[in-house]
DNA sequence: TCCTGGAAGTGGCATATGCCACTAAATCAA
DNA sequence: TTGATTTAGTGGCATATGCCACTTCCAGGA
């Protein structure tokens, strides 16, 4: 691999971002794995754990995720027993989610794998550098690119 | 979805890169489309062009994919006769990997998209931004997070 | 009340990625 | 040369994500 095909990748924001997610969530894929869930499942886990029963389009918005993704990502985790879902009181439409009593107990698991993950990732990356990266990133997905820039 | 969701939510470095690529991911394949490749196919061509027939090894070693990820991904490109494997002559166990004609042709369309989508991108986050961010993104998949800190 | 349009999910199909077990081929050691 | 080890890929299985067509419901307007 030549060293222009290197810098022609790093041009692109899409394959970069994509590349890092790679290498980002094979570690804490790697630091998660003795809890048997995907660092995306943990997530997941706990998004629902925080928003309040939250309906499945508001854990789609919030994650900037597909609507039909979200269900097919939920339902290895209603399989294991960990999250359950029930219709809306007032909206037949509208299906909540939250998490079991098991769930919860995976969630506590987990999360303290979460922190050696994360910790390590700080460790290396820097505290500070990775605030930032954190910071645009979330700009990045508040962008609408459809607008007209500025003019 | 609570305040406090999304706040819990940006701590986690993996959890931001991964929205944040499903964002960027979405914009890049809207305007790719028309040419009816993903961008990540897109990102693959480029790199088999750019790479003087690549092994599969190093296609892979670059992009930081698992091997055998990188070969599911490939059968597409292939199916649709974009791309074509041959033996490498010196070691039977490596295959090489480059565009067919068809393949050239189509990355010359779905690179001109590409460049509508990557300057849309840089417009709206700015150019400085988006270098920045491409820096600390390759800073990070160069990181070994088994190694331990400094020390 | 009835009809129409929009909102929320589901299911099917396809690609994106990874892990593991396994095969083939090259290497190294005895 | 032969047997153990390592390297490069493949195939199967499972999750991650998206798009599209379709169904069910709620909301408004005639």
């Amino acid at each position: 691999m030549s060293k222009e095909a290197v810098s022609g990748l790093a041009l692109c924001n899409n394959a970069m971002l994509r590349r890092a997610t790679r290498k980002i969530g094979q570690h804490y894929d790697d630091v998660l794995a003795p809890s048997g869930l995907k660092a995306t499942q943990q997530g997941l886990l706990y998004q629902i754990h925080v928003g309040n029963e939250p309906a499945m389009g508001a854990i789609a918005t919030s994650l900037i995720m597909d609507l039909s993704a979200l269900g097919h990502t939920l339902k290895p985790l209603i399989r294991d027993g960990y999250v359950e879902t029930f219709a809306d009181a007032a909206d037949r439409r509208v299906k909540r989610v939250r998490l079991t009593p098991r769930g919860l107990a995976k969630l506590d698991e987990v999360m303290k794998l979460w922190q050696v993950a994360q910790q390590r990732f700080e460790d290396v990356v820097g505290k500070e550098k990775a605030a930032r990266l954190r910071a645009v990133l979330d700009e990045i997905a508040a962008v609408d690119f459809n607008e007209t820039p500025a003019g």
